[in-house]
DNA sequence: CCCGGTATCAGCCGATTGGTTGATGGTGGG
DNA sequence: CCCACCATCAACCAATCGGCTGATACCGGG
């Protein structure tokens, strides 16, 4: 089998370097470029058409997630191997649905590294043992439904510790909306009062990225 | 001047080996070990007495901030320059506390990497901008004073949807005691109810490491 | 065409919360 | 030795919250 050429994505030049440092010392692989952010991914897949590009997910400007998105919406013909320092149920599932073909921690050793990008130029899926077992555990869990846009917008109000009267207020709604509102995603949340659905919130990525 | 001997600590094989790439593609370094941990980090900088030890924070076994304590309560000459993903207010003043020479982000690029490190070895402070700006803004603020170790305790359990009666039977404590320690954490974290203190919570790192 | 999800609103009621005031005892540093 | 901080407890009260029951309305998918 030929090389497999490759697309370093990562907002750390540390990492970046690390990476190619690693796949320039044994052959059969090529990196052809790095890039820094999720944009910039896009564009220089366009151009050099990859076999796999590993990913990081979370970048300042253009979000690993929405690069995906893009990238299987043009039909492009790399494998996106998102490769992330942790592994939270708000970031796996969606990157796997957007199109990622593998999802490896960035703590995984050498070796694992290098068979996960060849497994995934062939097309296979990929996923470290801590990120596949997530997965398990989500699908076999129902629907944890994420919160309908105005929930949210409750949510992160009520972490800011906004009584529901100043909610109602905020939101141009009534106080009794709000209280549904909460109702409701106390059940999606599984808990019972504001301050367990705050840390819900945090727990799931709901919250938290200001 | 001479060799600046490096010790590299960080539990992740990627970011190590970016690091010696790095450092071993310019004059003036030498990387004498790695280590994954804090605990390895202590033991090996005892051995090699390296000029420099770049330490990542969050790590699996053995903390990086226990490390730092650990070296400086030893007396130990090398300067330690934290290297970081993330600057959270709940990581740096601790950090320099403990004995921290430097603090960077990750995304640093190279160029800053070296001459932090050659500052370090001089025995001068480096902050990444970033971090500066955090410290200042955290010594201007009076006393972010971290919560008392029950009243953290408290917070937490409050976190998981526990009312202040189950607390009460948890902590084998009356109720109005708990009541007390909320009323205290409420006015040290700078809210007014329990949703909003869970926030302040996860945003300052109290919460969240499970 | 009906159903599920979203968004809006209302009223009631008991439970919980948060504010206030006040008190006791231990501990550690200046 | 005193003060600050921690941990404990009490009682009171207004405000807020959460649960319940119900209703209207729009929308999109099956």
């Amino acid at each position: 089998m030929s090389e497999i050429s490759l697309l370093l994505v990562d907002d750390h030049p540390v990492v970046r370097n690390g990476l190619r440092g690693m796949f320039e010392s044994v052959p059969g692989f090529t990196v052809l470029a790095e890039a820094s952010d999720g944009v910039e991914a896009v564009a220089l897949a366009a151009d050099l058409d990859p076999d796999v590009i590993l990913m990081d997910l979370r970048m300042p400007g253009g979000g690993g997630l929405d690069a995906i998105k893009e990238l299987s919406r043009r039909g492009a013909r790399a494998k996106v191997l998102v490769l992330t320092t942790w592994d939270t149920d708000a970031d796996t599932v969606p990157a796997i649905e957007a199109g990622a073909t593998g999802y490896l921690l960035k703590d995984a050793p050498r070796d694992e590294l290098f068979t996960a990008v060849r497994e995934a130029a062939a097309g296979r899926t990929v996923l470290s043992p801590a990120v596949a077992s997530r997965l398990v555990s989500a699908v076999r869990t129902p629907a944890p439904s994420p919160l309908a846009p105005r929930e949210r917008q409750v949510l992160a109000l009520v972490a800011m510790g906004t009584s529901n009267r100043e909610i109602a207020r905020e939101l141009f709604i009534s106080e009794a909306t709000v209280k549904t509102h909460l109702s409701h995603l106390f059940t999606k949340l599984g808990v019972n009062d504001r301050a367990a659905a705050v840390a819900k919130g945090y727990e799931q990525g709901i919250l938290g990225r200001d």
